[in-house]
DNA sequence: ACAGAGTTTGCATTCGGATGCAACATCCGA
DNA sequence: TCGGATGTTGCATCCGAATGCAAACTCTGT
C-alpha cells in the first residue's frame, strides 16, 4: 500500500433518517461511489441526487443539505462521462496548439486554461508538432466529444470543416480561416508592423532587411506584408529573408542579410521576438554591431524575454490577456448558440519603444 | 452558415448489402452518428461495430471492411464517454503545472503530451496559478475519471493521498512525496549543484551567494541545501536570499547580495535559470561586473535561453526527454497495474560550461 | 455428407446520471 | 377547512458503446 488511508470518513453518521450500514474500511477497496451510493445514504431517491449537482434544478434546501453531506461523506464527484453522455454536453474544450515551446504561446495556454476553467470547462490539451499529426490527434478530439475548440495551429480547411460539419464551435487564434468565415481573435499584425516601420522611417532608416516566419504562417505572412506594404509606401527598399520563427533563423537571417547587403542594413525587422533576439545576439557577438546605433532591430509579440536588460526589445506586444478573454468568451457564446454568426475580433498591440531599435531622429 | 459543405459523402454507395436510404443532406443537421447508424449501413449488428474499434475483439476481415468503409462514409467517431462509461478507462491523464510561464515547463508538457497520445491517452491539462486553486481544478479532474495523473505543482498530501485512495496512480515530476512512497521522476538536484560547487570551488571560488527559489519548492529546497551542503564540506561560505524563480527575483537576489557582501562576491549560485539570467542582465547593467571575470553565475535547468549568446549560462541541464519518457512510462505502467510499488526514478543532469561562470583555475 | 472444433455474430444487459411526467407535499387565501 | 397554485420528489427511461453468452456459421478431416 502506498499511503495510509487515514481521514476521517463515516463518522458524521448522526443524522436521523434511514441508514443502511456503512462500512469505511470498504471505502477503500470498493468501486467509486455513484450518485445511487449517495442516494441511498441520504435517504432519497437518485434524481434527487443528480439535481443537487445541477444548478437550476428543482430541490428543497433540506433535501440539498442531506445529499450534500452525504456526497462529502463518501466523496462523491458525478461522473461527466455519464452526465455527458446524456446531456451531450462534454463541458470540454480542445486546445490546439502548434508549437509549445514557441515561448509566446505559453502565456496564452494558460490565460485561456484559466478563463476556461471560471466556466466550468476543462481542457483537453492538442500539442501538434508536425502537420501530419494533426488527423490522428482529431481523432481524439472527435471521440471526446469536446464542445468547442481553440485553434493556434494549422489546421487544414478540410479539417476546420469538419468542425463546422458536426457544429462544434472553433475559434481561430491568431489565424484567419476560410476567408473570415470563421470566427477568430487576431493581433494587428499589419497595423503593428506600420507603426513599427513608421517610427523607424521617421527616425531616419531607409535600408531594410526583413526575417520573416515559416511561409504556412498566416501571422508571418501578415506581419512581413503589412510591414513591405508600408516600407513601400514610403519608398523604402526592404530585403526578405526566409526564418522558422526561432533563435536561430534571427542568427542565420542577419547573417544572410549581411552578406545580400555588405553590411549596409539600417534596421532589420523580424517577424517575431525570438527572431529578433537572435539577431541582436548575433550582430553583437558576430558582427560586432552596436544595436540600436549602427542598427535597429524590431520583433512582435511582446514575450517575456523582450524585456529583459539583455534585449529591451523594441517590439509590439500582444495584448494577451484580452485576446485570450476574447477568444473564450466568443467560443462560450458560440457554445450556447451555435448560430452566432462568425466573428473577427482584431487586437491592437501595443508599441514597446525598448532599445533595440532608434525610433526618434537624431537630434 | 458558416461554411460551404461540400464533402463528397454517400456517393461510394455501390456495394453490395442492404441498405436503408441515406440523405447526404441530413447530414449536417441531424445528431452525431452513433455506432448504430454505422450498423445499419454496415447490415451489421452494434456489437459488431464496436467490436470493430476494439482491438483483440473477435471480427472478421470481411465485417470489419463493411464496417470500416459505413464508419468512414458517415465520418463516425466512437463516442469515449459511452465507452469509458463502460470500460471505466477514460484514457485521459490529467497534467497538472503549476506556472507554465516558467520557461522550463513548456518544453516538458509538450513531450509528454506527445508520448502519451502514443499511448492513446489523451491530456486533460490543468494549470495551476494559486495553491488555492487546487481543490477546484481537482473536482474537474474527479468528475472526469482519469486514468491517472503526472503532477508538476505543488499538491498538498491530502490531496495526494485522495488519488491513492482512489487507486488512481500518479507520478510527480520533479517532486517528492510521502517520504518516497509515490513514484516519482526527478532531475539529481543535489548531484547536479555539487558538480557546479566542485567546479566552482576548483577555480578558486570562495565566496559564494545563493538566490534560492520559493519556500515551498521542493527542487529550490533540494538545490540549495545540495550546494549548501557542498560548500559547507569544501569550507566555502555562502549567504543565503530568497527568490521566486523569476527573472526579477535574480536582479533583486543580486542586489541584496552585493549590498550584504560590499560587492565581495566570487560566485553565485542561482536555484534555477531564469533567475540566473536575471542576475547577469543585473550584474552587467547596474554593477558593471563582468560575467564571469569578476563573476560567476550558474543557473539548473537548461532552458533554451540559457544557450543565448548574451547569456551562455552554465548550469545543468535536465534530461528533459529522459524524464519525460519515464514518467509517462511509469504511469502508463501503473495504470495497467495499480499495483506496482511506488519508484523514485533520479536522473541526473548534464553540466553546460557555458561562460557565465570560470569553472577552471587561472591558469 | 457429417461430426466436431473453432470463429463470428447478435441479443440483451450494463455503465452512471439527466429528465419528462405524474404523484405528492406544502402553503396561501377565502 | 378547503381549493388550488406552487414546489418537491420518485419512477421510468434514455444516452452510446462494451461484453457474456449462446446461436449461427466456417472449415477440417473422414
Amino acid at each position: 500500500m502506498l499511503l495510509e488511508f487515514s481521514e476521517k470518513i463515516g463518522q458524521s453518521s448522526s443524522h436521523a433518517g434511514i441508514q443502511t450500514h456503512f462500512d469505511p474500511q470498504s471505502m477503500t477497496e470498493s468501486k467509486p461511489t455513484t450518485s445511487y451510493d449517495v442516494a441511498q445514504r441520504a435517504g432519497v431517491s437518485q434524481s434527487a441526487v443528480s439535481r443537487c449537482f445541477r444548478p437550476g434544478s428543482s430541490i428543497s434546501p433540506k433535501t440539498r443539505a442531506r445529499v450534500l453531506a452525504a456526497a462529502h461523506e463518501l466523496g462523491y464527484h458525478p461522473n461527466a462521462m455519464a452526465s455527458g453522455l446524456i446531456t451531450k454536453r462534454s463541458n470540454l474544450v480542445a486546445v490546439m496548439i502548434s508549437n509549445l515551446t514557441n515561448l509566446y504561446y505559453p502565456e496564452v495556454l494558460a490565460e485561456i486554461t484559466r478563463r476556461l476553467s471560471d466556466h466550468g470547462i476543462s481542457v483537453l490539451l492538442v500539442a501538434l508538432q508536425a502537420e501530419s499529426e494533426a488527423d490522428a490527434m482529431l481523432d481524439q478530439v472527435w471521440r471526446y466529444r469536446v464542445d468547442g475548440a481553440i485553434i493556434a495551429a494549422q489546421v487544414s480547411p478540410e479539417q476546420l470543416s469538419y468542425f463546422a460539419r458536426r457544429r462544434v464551435p472553433v475559434v481561430l487564434y491568431n489565424r484567419f480561416g476560410e476567408g473570415g468565415n470563421v470566427p477568430s481573435v487576431c493581433c494587428d499584425s499589419i497595423g503593428g508592423e506600420r507603426q513599427l516601420v513608421d517610427q523607424l522611417v521617421g527616425a531616419g532608416h531607409r535600408k531594410f532587411g526583413i526575417i520573416a516566419g515559416p511561409d504556412d504562417s498566416y501571422v508571418s505572412q501578415q506581419r512581413v506584408s503589412g510591414a513591405q506594404q508600408r516600407l513601400k509606401e514610403l519608398g523604402c527598399e526592404a530585403l526578405l529573408v526566409k526564418g522558422a520563427f526561432d533563435y536561430d533563423s534571427g542568427d542565420a537571417g542577419l547573417r544572410s542579410l549581411m552578406a545580400m547587403t555588405d553590411g549596409k542594413l539600417d534596421a532589420l525587422i523580424c517577424a517575431n521576438d525570438l527572431m529578433a533576439i537572435g539577431a541582436i545576439d548575433c550582430a553583437r557577438a558576430n558582427f560586432g554591431i552596436d544595436v540600436p546605433k549602427d542598427l535597429s532591430i524590431v520583433g512582435f509579440d511582446g514575450v517575456a524575454p523582450a524585456t529583459w536588460a539583455s534585449y529591451r526589445l523594441s517590439t509590439v506586444r500582444q495584448p494577451v490577456r484580452r485576446m485570450t478573454e476574447a477568444a473564450v468568451s466568443m467560443l462560450v457564446e458560440r457554445i450556447e448558440d451555435p448560430d452566432l454568426p462568425p466573428e473577427v475580433r482584431t487586437f491592437s498591440g501595443k508599441l514597446i519603444e525598448g532599445a533595440s531599435a532608434r525610433l526618434t531622429p537624431i537630434a
